[in-house]
Formats: structure tokens, C-alpha cells, sequence
DNA sequence: AAACAACCCGGAGTGGACTCCGGGTCAAGC
DNA sequence: GCTTGACCCGGAGTCCACTCCGGGTTGTTT
């Protein structure tokens, strides 16, 4: 039997709070998520995939409406291949150039650290 | 004679835009800039590398209320270098481990991408 | 069976970081 | 001397990504 998760434990194996994953599911983000009888959330392995995937690109600061472009060009279905994998390429360099920014400020951000070290205390 | 530099200019080397540049002031977060007998404001090499500082900051994800913190402690002047290096120093620390979440998410996505190129098309 | 926690919903509210507005003031070029 | 464009200001508006609200159901626990 394929296990299932309550939404806290879909927020809490997502990283997500529960009110974002209801959130991103209203808005279209995750595909709506299997309910019980009485109408409460049912999650199952590939929904927490799906969170996954939408932590990953969420983290690496793809915009929410991107996303959805994205998970809309999922939905379409095989016609859509590669599109998406032109997508996630495109994305994949941004992130490349973000680190190398990062990697570049955070060299100055310790330059500055040793300047205080050896007492250079003064100015920006 | 010192080099001197229009709100147009500063925002350019900034790379901030010249609207941000003048709410960067009016909060407090670059101190103020000197005037033209008429208002204008001039732009000396001191206020860029505060800039260029704020632009470090600032991409490497400090929320606007730390920075003025910071700013903050400069203008107390020396008695704060101990407390304003620790403050680097944690900032140092939480930019090193956003460049490995982000080499980590690139990983991933650089995964998925690779799942693509080899037809393993379905599934988030 | 009473209480409690977790869940449901749509809609309103929040916080952060700008960005724009309208109206007024200069400086330079034609 | 007049137009044009950059600049000034405070305050309001915008955008994004959530987060909270109030009120209503369920399911479990004691």
C-alpha cells in the first residue's frame, strides 16, 4: 500500500509551512492533491515530489509565476518536453551566475572581515 | 581636487536605480549625501564605496533593518568595531551556507535536466 | 459526551523593498 | 527667455510571497 502523509507531514517533509502548500496548490502550483471523503488532504509520495522540486527552484530564487509556467508546461504534457528542458537550462545558469556573485561578494564581505582583524578599522 | 559624481552617475556605478539610491538615504542606510547650495545632491568616492557596500549586503541577501544596524554601528564610531566584525563574520557564514544550498539545488536541478536529455521524461 | 487539535475555506491583511506621483525647482542649450 | 530634462520632496501605491482571520467541520482523546 503506497503511503500517504498528512498535510503537516507534507509541510514538515517539504519545508513548507501547511498554509503555503495550501496555498501553492490554490494558486496552481502543486496539481490538487487527493482528498478523503470528508474532504482533507491526502498526500502521497509523488505530491511530495512535487514540493521538492517546487522547494529546489523556489530556493534557488525562481519566481512564482515562472513556476507556474513551468508546472502548466508539465501539465501539457510530452509536447512539451523540450521546452522545459530549455527552462530548467536557462534557470540552471542563472543559479551558475548567482553562486559566482555570491562566491565574488562573499571575497569582499571577508576582505572587509580582515581588514577589522588587523585593526584597518576605519571607513566603508 | 576630488572626484565628484550627479545622482544619475552614482546610481549608475551603484547599480542601484537613482529612486533607490534616494530612499537608501532618506532610511538612513547611506549617510547623508553633501548638497549644491541649491539642494542637488553631489556624490563623492566615499558615498560609491558606501554604495558599492550596501550593493555587497544587499545581494548577498541582508534584510534592510540589519544593514541599518550595521550603518548603525559605524556612526557610533570605534567603541563598535568588535560587535560590527561579529556581524560580518555571521553574515560571512550565512552566505557560505547559501552557496552550498544553491550548489546542492543546482545539483538537483542539473539532474533533472540530464533526466531530459535522456528521454526519462515523466514525473516532476 | 465534552474537549481539543487538526483540518477546511475564501478573503483580507502583512511585511519587505522598492517605485511612482504630482507638483515644484534649477541649469543648460537653442 | 524659454523649453527641456534632471533633480527635489513627502506620501501614496505596487508587487511579491506569504500569513492570518473567522467561522465552520472532522476525528481523536479522555
Amino acid at each position: 500500500m503506497p503511503t500517504t502523509y498528512s498535510p503537516q507531514e507534507a509541510a514538515e517533509r517539504s519545508g513548507f509551512s501547511p498554509e503555503t502548500v495550501r496555498y501553492y496548490e490554490r494558486i496552481g502550483l502543486l496539481p490538487p492533491v487527493r482528498r478523503t471523503s470528508s474532504g482533507r488532504r491526502v498526500f502521497e509520495e509523488l505530491d511530495l515530489k512535487w514540493l521538492a522540486l517546487l522547494r529546489c527552484l523556489r530556493d534557488t530564487g525562481m519566481p512564482i509565476t515562472e513556476m507556474q509556467a513551468f508546472i502548466d508546461l508539465m501539465r501539457d504534457g510530452a509536447g512539451t518536453r523540450q521546452e522545459r528542458q530549455e527552462v530548467l537550462v536557462a534557470h540552471a545558469h542563472r543559479v551558475q551566475d548567482q553562486i559566482e556573485r555570491l562566491q565574488l561578494h562573499l571575497g569582499q564581505i571577508n576582505a572587509k572581515i580582515d581588514q577589522y582583524r588587523r585593526g584597518k578599522v576605519w571607513n566603508p
